[in-house]
DNA sequence: GCAGCTTTGCGTCATTCTGACGCATACGTT
DNA sequence: AACGTATGCGTCAGAATGACGCAAAGCTGC
């Protein structure tokens, strides 16, 4: 086993360990899907990028203490957040050893993100498919929200989370064929998305460079099975 | 807000929440589904029944922590582990703010059970269909248990871990018929899953008080995930 | 030994779902 | 007015699914 620091009381004593959280920032802009970072300003992983996070306060809950750490990124309230995985390996922090709770966390409004305060010198926008290096063991973190939006958008009205109120078959599609990574086809996706039954059709119409394109909403805007089981 | 108490240290301060894990057990003997509960022999919740866990150690990993935990209550070491969800409600126990990690863990054999030592007073197994009143939010766990094997299920060779080396078709089906809450039929499900391919047929055959049955074993004892996507 | 019962394991058939693709429509553009 | 492109509907063959028939293989009772 590794040796590897850990702080201690004043006796000596190690401490348990310490709770954080850690959120997943995810919204779908320019046809990719992207994640928003913050540039670590201290400790060892310094200049490396990571998800906005924090500890958890005494009497605060998981949800709670995530939204509290996103507001201090500059993270608006509208966004959904999730539970996705916890994090404890001792060595994740060299520092301290900080079990850590991922959130996942859809945003539907890119603009609703304005620069971090205090304890962060800078904060992007990244495209998931090009991270930079991430500090800690947020890499994993990136990995497992991606997996999980991933086999979500199959069989729940997740999407809603990552568009605005309503939006074309076009729209739709390309969220979902940049998340599975692979083309969809156009007539066959109608079909099935129309099968499960989450979408409503609007009166209004968006106009573009070509033909107009019936606008959709999302049937609820809260979690949400598709059919069967 | 209700008023609830925590630990404070020497200075009045309040802790910092614990981190603690908690794991579901599962077994499937006599044709039902069954969980391993404890009964609680000291603190608010005594005479109530939870499952087995306690606090993560310093410098520990969350799965070094829960086989810990499992041992010490008197389960053997070929559990199966998965992590299940993180309950952080400041309220969940009274004492003291105490994040915990709830595991899933699937077994075999129930045989590999024995008494509990040292910190419980008995430990027994239920029907998840009738369970006992459980302590702190181990109901909540319970529900989540249950909910994410069957719906994995679906989809993976999960079951390999809640059967023996080889089984007959009829026993697959009758956990499957269990967990699911419902009753399949006989040669569809055998259709089915042996699309998935997650099965190898061996040479060996179960005599019984008919009709000799094949037995089959799972082709991988890991996890594994079944076809498409 | 043999009829009868139960479990096992294979097969059929109609319906539904899926993947691939044709094509008319309705815009803006030239 | 002709053209190009995105939109939205429909078709068709093959795969997957649900319902169910039935013979084979053993044990049990007579």
């Amino acid at each position: 086993m590794t040796h590897f620091n850990l702080e201690a009381d004043h006796t000596g004593r190690p401490l348990r360990p310490k709770v954080a959280v850690d959120t997943v920032v995810l919204a779908f802009t320019e046809g990719r899907l992207q994640t928003y970072l913050l540039k670590i300003g201290r400790g060892p992983a310094r200049g490396k990028w990571a998800f906005p996070g924090g500890l958890v306060r005494a009497g605060e809950t998981l949800d709670d203490a995530a939204r509290r750490e996103l507001r201090a990124a500059g993270v608006g309230p509208g966004i959904h957040l999730e539970q996705l995985f916890t994090f404890g390996d001792p060595r994740r922090d060299p520092r301290a050893h900080v079990v850590s709770v991922a959130y996942l966390g859809l945003l539907a409004d890119q603009g609703e993100v304005s620069p971090p305060a205090g304890k962060y010198v800078d904060g992007r926008w990244f495209s998931v498919a090009a991270l930079p290096t991430l500090g800690y063991d947020h890499s994993l973190m990136a990995r497992r929200a991606v997996g999980r939006l991933r086999a979500k958008l199959g069989y729940t009205n997740i999407a809603c989370n990552l568009l605005p109120g309503t939006f074309t078959f076009s729209e739709l599609e390309t969220l979902y064929a940049a998340v599975l990574r692979r083309r969809l086809d156009r007539r066959n996706f109608r079909r099935r998305i129309l099968a499960m039954n989450i979408l409503r059709r609007t009166a209004a119409m968006r106009r573009g460079a070509h033909r107009p394109a019936c606008l959709y909403r999302f049937a609820q805007r809260t979690a949400q099975i598709a059919e069967i089981l």
